[in-house]
DNA sequence: GCCAACGTTGGC
DNA sequence: GCCAACGTTGGC
């Protein structure tokens, strides 16, 4: 099992918002990079879920895996907001995962906190410019951000 | 709204 | 293959 980070914008899903619907789509992904992430996910995998784009920015609980990467939908649905007008049903190169709700932190690990621990710098979320949306986290990492939100 | 930094596009 | 221009991300 891996674990991982994936961003979110809640005004599209939040924590609460998945912990609502018990299930989610995760999808809308349009970087190669993450796209690749997300076809090495398998089910029972778990993931920081990160709110961005929003005003208190950080990780706000955990979810997991629940079906393993396939094709992307919204990019074939021209009403969607990630439709591609590259790709097609034959060819279709972004994926998507299904995901389901773990536990949401009691209070969100803002960014500032994160990028305070030592234990997290390799983490692509803290470095400087990256703007990675799914990331890998390593068994240490995931060990530190937990102690944090206890 | 600003802006730094990155990824993608497309001409050459 | 290079690289300038453009679009996007995402914190502040």
């Amino acid at each position: 099992m891996a674990y991982w980070l994936m961003k979110s914008e809640p005004d599209e899903l939040s924590i609460e918002g998945l912990a609502r619907l018990g299930q989610a789509r995760w999808d809308g992904v349009r970087n190669y990079q993450a796209r690749n992430f997300l076809r090495n996910m398998s089910v029972g995998d778990e993931f920081f879920f990160y709110h961005s784009s929003c005003p208190q920015p950080g990780i706000a609980g955990i979810a997991r895996i629940k079906a393993g990467a396939y094709p992307d939908p919204t990019a074939l649905d021209p009403q969607s907001h990630y439709f591609d007008a590259k790709a097609s049903a034959e060819k279709n190169p972004w994926s998507a995962v299904d995901v389901e709700h773990v536990r949401t932190f009691g209070q969100v690990l803002g960014l500032g906190l994160l990028k305070q621990q030592t234990a997290l710098e390799a983490l692509a979320l803290v470095q400087k410019g990256s703007r990675l949306s799914v990331m890998p986290v390593t068994p240490e990492q995931w060990q530190a951000i937990c102690a944090l939100a206890r």
